[in-house]
DNA sequence: AAGAAGACTTGTCATCGTAAAGATTTAGGC
DNA sequence: GCCTAAATCTTTACGATGACAAGTCTTCTT
């Protein structure tokens, strides 16, 4: 890598990656209508025309975000998941508090991985992340009612992970506890986490009142 | 109103509604990211500048529509809820038919509403469309559970919101259900609601466990 | 009827996403 | 080691956007 008068050198090496790094903290500093490709650039030190030959749209590097936020997300449920031992239930609700803490640390991601407009730059990539954490959560729900039915644990996969989503959604946008404290905050979430087990595991026993 | 040579009115007469009404279109057709002020304006047959004299800037526009949107949610879970008789259960799950009825109908506008987005345009007739239809909900779930106590049915309120948001939110984003009709997801929604109830019925009785 | 206020248009500016063409660096074949 | 091809980055340019300023037309007030 040779470099120019300016001792910059004239290839970046790895723009790739400074543009999605730029381009994550862009995303939360300005919000998903603030994001610019050209402040993307100016952030990662190169001319605004300079991204097209890593990335071919905008759109394809908001995917390339997303797409990593959710292995972020999966990871965060796995290791919130291993601190606690045992129980399938205890294990459910744990991954539900990495769900939460991973949207709380990444609201702006959180909503652009979850939004309409990210079922526009569908890539594979994206499409294999996001199945990647759904299993996980999936497993963990039937692990809770492993004599449950098919029809049941499927009922409660969307139950437990509409009752997750919707809360730190809520509370994302502002709806749900806007002058609490994060403390308190997360007691709330706790609740709702703890409602949602008990109700998966009773459906578990008993079939779903129609 | 006189008229000029080509039959056109100078003055639109109704242009704030035509705004309102052209930028919800263009909403649901494009997405929030294609949605521009002059492409309202050009549905409205006005000149690109004519919306500042009505609207301060997009995000106003964007808050207006916002507004509006909530007071058709609550229009929507009142409706629903007129439809059923007497059970607080009952009144409880139709309410949450009608959230998810207008979700699954305006799917753009109900992630505008509940978007991090919403916040930077809060207006207090915004704030207040968006109290009104969490106090329909509120009550909604307390009369489900008359007998508890504030904490528990504050609780309640959390968890049947998010229960019932998170659910919609998941199928609008193509999470949930991405191969299922129509038919078949209502059905899914239902199953999600009728878990939600009995929970709350459940947690109404018993105090939660810690 | 006259002046003021309101509604709308035209013109302009900085910025944006994207494409084309040129400059520089790296990589591969010999 | 060199020489060409490919990859990377820059410069330039185009159409579109949000916002602002200034001007034109209409309605309202008195």
């Amino acid at each position: 890598m040779t470099r120019g008068k300016t001792g910059k050198p004239y290839h970046h090496g790895e723009l790739r990656e400074a543009l999605v790094a730029a381009g994550r903290k862009l995303l939360e500093e300005k919000g998903l209508r603030g994001f610019t490709l050209r402040e993307c650039a100016r952030r990662a030190e190169v001319s605004h025309a300079a991204p097209a030959h890593h990335f071919a749209s905008i759109d394809d590097l908001l995917g390339e975000i997303a797409a990593r936020g959710y292995h972020e997300l999966t990871e965060a449920m796995m290791a919130e998941a291993k601190r606690v031992d045992g129980d399938a239930a205890a294990r459910l609700v744990a991954q539900g508090v990495g769900y939460m803490a991973f949207a709380a640390a990444n609201p702006v991601l959180f909503q652009l991985m979850f939004s309409r407009e990210a079922n526009r730059f569908e890539t594979p990539v994206l499409h294999a992340a996001a199945k990647s954490a759904y299993h996980l959560h999936r497993e963990a729900v039937e692990a809770v009612i492993p004599q449950a039915s098919g029809e049941v644990k499927e009922r409660m996969v969307d139950f437990a992970w509409a009752a997750v989503h919707g809360f730190i959604t809520l509370v994302l946008e502002g709806q749900l506890g806007e002058k609490d404290s994060p403390r308190a905050l997360k007691s709330r979430g706790l609740a709702t986490l703890s409602a949602m087990v008990e109700a998966v595991v009773r459906a578990g026993g008993a079939p779903l009142a129609s």
